[in-house]
DNA sequence: TTGTGGTTTCAAAATAAATTGAAATAGGTA
DNA sequence: TACCTATTTCAATTTATTTTGAAACCACAA
């Protein structure tokens, strides 16, 4: 195969493909950050997170924030938890979820 | 409704739930940013934006890193494209892409 | 206990995204 | 022109995610 002779050397440089290759970070991590951005890929839970920054909240208020059904948001709930961008303590009859550290990186 | 006693008072200070919605980023400004996180919520388009940042590459060189038919490959290199994290440049017969700035920001 | 408000879980239906292979395009060359 | 290589596009299929509404769960109070 050819390979445009613009890159060539630059490519070359940095021990070809295989060179290339070995400089990016493992699969591991790769998984791992893209299942955070899967989680931030929705614009609801991108808007529940960042309220969560600016204030720890019961379920019934940010539902109330946000109008939607209580499974819907529980669902979305969950999948923020569990790529630990948030958490969730109970509190007598309620959950108080807030962002983690993890989810305070990804303020807008 | 009632309101847990534990956040009762922090969410008054800031001016209620209305006060707190209207910390929030605008919502074109989460619809944006969300769509980035899709973008990258696939590993192979990470791999892929990844690759990039080290060295701009023909698609046939990216096919060669990470074996996956023509087809596909051009699916997911128009995704990275449609929210501006990569940029193709016509090169004779191949077009060489690279990442952009706001690409590079998302390094892993 | 029974009831109630707050929250989650579940399975079914609806929607969206990814994969495939074939066909199309675009630039360059014989 | 006809052809070749690199890449994209398209439509059909497969797979994954989201939405819904009903039922379950849980902590507390009457």
């Amino acid at each position: 195969m050819e390979v445009p002779d613009i890159i060539k050397k630059d490519v070359e440089k940095k021990g070809g493909l295989e060179g290339i290759i070995n400089l990016l970070a493992v699969e591991d991590k790769i998984i791992q950050k893209s299942k955070i951005h899967h989680a931030l890929s929705d614009p609801l839970r991108m808007k529940i997170l960042n309220l969560l920054i600016i204030q720890p909240l019961c379920v019934c208020l940010i539902k109330e924030a946000i109008d939607m059904p209580d499974s819907k948001l529980s669902y979305h709930l969950s999948v923020l938890k569990e790529c630990g961008l948030i958490e969730g303590k109970r509190r007598r009859n309620w959950i108080i979820y807030h962002a983690t550290k993890l989810g305070k990186e990804y303020k807008v």
